[in-house]
DNA sequence: AAGTGGTCTAGACCACGTC
DNA sequence: ACGTGGTCTAGACCACTTC
């Protein structure tokens, strides 16, 4: 039997204090913290205390360390962003960069799918982006992205969103996406699949269905892509 | 300019150390290793810093650390490795667990692909394993392994290999698989495929071509397994 | 009560980047 | 020269497990 059933290590205070401050957007993207020994002197616990809650905070990629110089809100900038969560590659290795095209954004009423995607509540609204991504100057991806409108009050008003929207999310809203949790599957391609990606009907797509999560676990997007299965394919390292 | 080139922090040095040991078999799967304490004291460190090994250890998992008992020998036991490289789940989240039917073993020279997947030199020989799985009782995935004979002498004549050759590699080889590089890619079902999965032609097919690490970073195994992609999916969490 | 890993502290020194 | 993060030490106390 456990004798202190509420034990808190210090370093989880820490952690919620820091993590409260940089949700709140008490630094910009890019920005630095104070040192270790001015934080360590403000919460009153010592530099080590501190120093193991910016190394998880690290960990999470939420912070970037810089030996001499200092700790950095990390930026969720498009290569970063692309390379982190942008699993598409050629054979053997090479990882790809989309180029984006024009997309159609919609608001509408969540759908009961959506709705159970994304834990929202009845009569939620969501924003809807459809767009096509190329790679090599040709069509190889097309996909659906539903975010709560909630959470991203006018991003049905912006013209031309950026080819990474996570960056989008981390600048302008708050909102840092820490984690994603991918289904791939096999499908054959539909009349849409044919007519969007220019590919013959009953030819393979890989499609992959991503919930986003942020810092607090939240899940604020659900993007399902289509993508050309031919001569790319779909990279991770498991550890 | 970097004043001090060779520059090597002492936890290094103690990681190799205790890396090697392992390694050499020095403790076995489920063993525990001596305290942090006695650890410290043998290498001439102080117990901070053969704690920082330990932890990087238990985070590469190979370690494992339980409060108030000991730090062990991750091992690679069945159901652990399964849940950690077997990425295949029903849509939604349910992980699925394969039963193994039985397997064909051959040893024969590499083939050149195989060289280059595996690094090994021309006239190296391997063993190619090649198995059913089934799901729900149906087979459900088959996969063609190809591992170096010289890694695994006398793997070959085993008979009933197990369902996670992973656990047997670490027991009766002493080699660590810590890593994965897989590459998932959408097909079409070919005629092996319908007679040995029980599709119908033209189907799709979710193909992951695998290559497995070693603690050391060799790659130890090709692994490609074409599994039928009805009813599951290939689940993965980013970071 | 004893032994283990987990937390926390205080202080020293090192490597790195900037001035 | 100075400030930053990175390493290393020594010691204290806490929580968990076992005896």
């Amino acid at each position: 039997m456990p004798q202190t059933p509420g034990y808190r290590p210090l370093y989880r205070q820490v952690y919620d204090i820091l993590v409260n401050r940089v949700v709140q957007g008490a630094w910009r993207p890019g920005e630095a913290l104070p040192s270790e020994q001015s934080l360590a002197k403000e919460l009153g616990v010592s530099q080590g205390t501190v120093r193991k809650v910016l190394d998880a905070l690290t960990a999470e990629k939420l912070l970037e360390r810089r030996q001499g110089k200092g700790t950095y809100i990390a930026e969720h900038t498009q290569e970063r962003s692309l390379f982190r969560f942008f699993r598409i590659a050629r054979p053997g290795g090479e990882r790809l960069k989309p180029a984006r095209t024009s997309e159609t954004v919609k608001v509408r009423v969540a759908r009961s799918a959506e709705r159970a995607k994304l834990d929202l509540d009845r009569d939620a609204r969501v924003v809807e982006i459809t767009r096509t991504r190329l790679i090599d100057g040709q069509p190889a991806l097309h996909e659906v992205i539903v975010v709560p409108v909630q959470l991203f009050p006018g991003i049905e008003k912006r013209a031309g969103l950026p080819n990474t929207l996570y960056s989008l999310y981390q600048t302008d809203y708050g909102i840092n996406i820490v984690a994603a949790r991918e289904e791939v599957r096999a499908d054959l391609a539909t009349a849409v699949d044919q007519r969007i990606l220019g590919v013959p009907a009953g030819s393979p797509i890989l499609v992959i269905d991503r919930v986003a999560l942020s810092l607090q676990q939240r899940k604020v997007e659900w993007r399902v892509s289509r993508v050309k299965s031919e001569g790319v394919v779909y990279a991770v390292t498991l550890t």
